[in-house]
DNA sequence: CATCGTGACTAATCCATGTTAGACACAACC
DNA sequence: GGTTGTGTCTAACATGGATTAGTCACGATG
């Protein structure tokens, strides 16, 4: 991916939340890019360590997670193109968990100073990113109820539900079908099951005929009943709909 | 609570996370503040509307929950004094959980756009809050590590540690000694268990002697030991241990 | 070409936690 | 001063999902 698309994929990014000024856009654009290509497992934020850059996925997907006492892994959250992945830690001063790519990933990086200054320069745009952590904590939320209190089949229903939309919503899926990224393992470390159980209830899902799979590959073909088993509803995506400046105007 | 004693509040709490102008201070002086007490289990916040308040607890505790299409509860985060319930919301479009009193609260309320205009004017006080909710966002990943991949003594043990660290930061416990504010059932709601294992782990915590209770009261008595068994490591609170001005400064 | 590693898939058994049902203590209220 | 409600606590039984222990297909690697 070219330098200057990457950048725009922020801009307009930034721009679903709210209008943004012909400076605002400027300073984005200003801001010392960094671009690499990461290879699958490759760590971007470890949990102890100070952060230190800040990255944006330009492809692929990457996840976080933290490890147990015991060994067990436990994924909090899946990134797809186009979101950020380290304003959850650029604020503070000791990153809590783990971010790893799952496939292979372009990404743009950015030094943490500038992205302040950049917040504290330009209070729109540091209002949009803020708005990205409350979506992501959002998910969060989401995915705590997840976990708590709903079954093994509801639990990853929902989780192709949020997939399909979210991948939708960034231009990587259609007609609710899509390439899913991780295996039935890190599914597992997602809903908090075994990736044995996680198998059994995909292959349910197929015999209910819901879904349809083919290796990776998932194709929601009654997206009614899934949404009905995964208790799935979208509010907590705060998708805009609309489109960009969809957002709650000031008053 | 007097009032001009509940600003000071939210200045003190905002200024943990940076330094503070006058100007800063005096702006967020000037807000319209509304003060309110709440019955326990009165709503602050319900799921679908639009959020028009924002408040800050200055006496007593409330929390966020869902409620599943099974009608199952999901307590995703208890709050106490000092803190900001809305932030969460304040820039979203509608609200997608609910908040609740736990326990009779005191509030003081400021409309949305109000606060909105705030952290626009003041990018330092606007970076203040977001770290706020920065952080309530890395107890929420936090508990879905709980509730995802701890058994139930572990999540139960994590969730007595955090509480006291929490309680004793907002200066309302000493000791690893304090009053619980939740029945049993609210901590099977935050667990992800049924009130009737949460008892069954509490009476075994009392066995183990590392915790001794009476009513709704809790000494840790062994304090490493609880940490142990809860898995527990503090990191992911981001307390800002040597008071104020603590935070990563900019580079 | 053989070997190795990984992911998908399956079956048998087990156990941590849920479910159901109730006792008991205590405070609030008519 | 009985009644009602709420919270704590317990026991007996049921079960969802974990655990264990594989097979199989496939691509990568030497």
């Amino acid at each position: 991916m070219a330098a200057c698309e990457g950048v725009e994929r922020v801009v307009r990014r930034l721009e679903t939340r709210g209008p943004l000024s012909e400076a605002d856009r400027a300073a984005i654009r200003a801001l010392p890019f960094h671009y690499r290509t990461l290879e699958p497992a490759a760590y971007l934020v470890r949990e102890g360590e100070p952060p230190e850059m800040c990255a944006v996925l330009l492809t692929g997907f990457a996840y976080r997670h933290k490890v147990t006492g015991e060994g067990e892994r436990q994924i909090m959250s899946v990134h797809m193109a186009g979101e950020f992945l380290d304003l959850q830690n650029s604020f503070l001063k000791v990153a809590d968990h783990n971010v790893q790519a799952l496939t292979r990933c372009e990404i743009a990086e950015v030094a943490v100073p500038a992205l302040r200054a950049l917040a504290q320069d330009h209070p729109v745009v540091g209002r949009a990113m803020w708005i990205e952590t409350l979506i992501d904590a959002a998910i969060f939320r989401e995915w705590i109820v997840n976990v708590g209190r709903r079954d093994s089949i509801t639990r990853i229903a929902h989780l192709l539900c949020e997939f399909a939309l979210r991948l939708e919503a960034a231009g990587l899926a259609r007609n609710h079908r899509y390439e899913m990224p991780m295996t039935q393992e890190q599914i597992a470390d997602c809903t908090g099951l075994t990736p044995v159980h996680v198998n059994r209830v995909l292959k349910e899902l197929g015999r209910l005929g819901v879904i349809e799979r083919e290796k990776r590959s998932v194709a929601i073909t009654e997206w009614g009943r899934l949404q009905d088993i995964g208790d799935f509803n979208l509010r907590y995506l705060h998708l805009e709909v609309g489109g960009p400046n969809n957002f709650q105007s000031a008053r």
